[in-house]
DNA sequence: AGTGCGGCCTGTCCGC
DNA sequence: TGCGGACAGGCCGCAC
């Protein structure tokens, strides 16, 4: 599923070929995403071209003259670039068909995503104004994460995983930082020392990169017909290991629920 | 203000 | 083999 990494593959895969090409025409064939896709995509943007394709936590941002079309990939969401002539496919929502042959396609099994328009600054959308810092940004650090953290009695897993906290975070990489960092993801935010903080701070960027590097390998791939539509293998120490033996300490990996979530740990490494 | 949870969907897997 | 049901997942928006 597309986490922070893939939706920044994705934007690099689609970036350098989209950018200065006039858009033709919108082509939406099942509005009905997690909102619904704005029909007026169709009237807005024939003529415009994107001028930047923009990343805030795994929103996609589509910047034109006169507005920016934001994309969430959701849980199975993807973009590619495919020739206008392309035959769809099921699941194949909405098209941006641009003049030059190309088509921008978004493909949803499960519509968890979204495709939304905005004539203003992205930055004061309301899905994206109240998020919290970029995990690459200079404002998010170990010193940030224990001034936020404190008097929160949330266990460090869900205070991870909350928008407003950090950018981006979902189950995975909140559960691959954890073991990096050995800190219990049942244990309460507030009650983390600050060099552990600091250490969760390395360990999501770290994780996260090393993720991003991967997904290089990949990028031709959203220009290939046939090619899968840019998700990469992942190399993830615990996220889904329960029961394989610890990357460090080769005990069983445990398994348990935390906030209606599936969370994977290691009972002798993390504390 | 901080926290937990329901709901949106479909593909996959399991047991009968 | 077919079928139903549980489950997974991001994350908004509501309720407490």
């Amino acid at each position: 599923m597309p986490e922070l990494p893939e939706v920044e593959t994705t934007r690099r895969g689609i970036e350098p070929h989209i950018l200065k090409l006039v858009i033709k025409a919108v082509v939406i064939r099942q509005p009905r995403l997690r909102w619904p896709v704005p029909d007026s995509l169709k009237t807005v943007l024939p003529g415009q071209r994107f001028t930047e394709v923009g990343r805030r936590g795994k929103y996609l941002l589509l910047r034109t003259r006169t507005g920016t079309l934001i994309i969430h990939l959701g849980m199975s969401g993807s973009l590619r670039l495919v020739g206008d002539n392309s035959q769809f496919c099921k699941h194949d929502h909405v098209d941006i068909v641009f003049a030059e042959g190309l088509c921008l396609r978004y493909h949803d099994p499960r519509r968890f995503g979204c495709l939304l328009w905005t004539p203003d600054d992205p930055n004061n959308h309301s899905l994206i104004a109240s998020m919290g810092p970029e995990p690459f940004s200079d404002d998010f650090n170990g010193e940030y994460l224990y001034k936020t953290a404190r008097n929160r009695g949330s266990s460090i897993k869900a205070f991870l995983m909350d928008s407003r906290v950090v950018a981006g975070i979902g189950n995975i990489y909140a559960n691959e930082a954890l073991f990096l960092s050995g800190i219990d993801p049942r244990r309460r935010a507030g009650k983390i020392s600050r060099s552990r903080l600091q250490a969760l701070c390395t360990a999501i960027e770290g994780v996260l990169e090393n993720s991003i590097r991967q997904g290089g390998t990949t990028l031709r791939d959203f220009v290939n017909e046939s090619g899968q539509p840019g998700y990469f293998q992942q190399t993830l120490s615990i996220y889904n290991k329960e029961g394989q033996p610890c990357p460090r300490c080769r005990l069983p990996i445990r398994k348990c629920r935390t906030n209606q979530r599936s969370t994977f740990y290691c009972g002798h490494c993390q504390r």
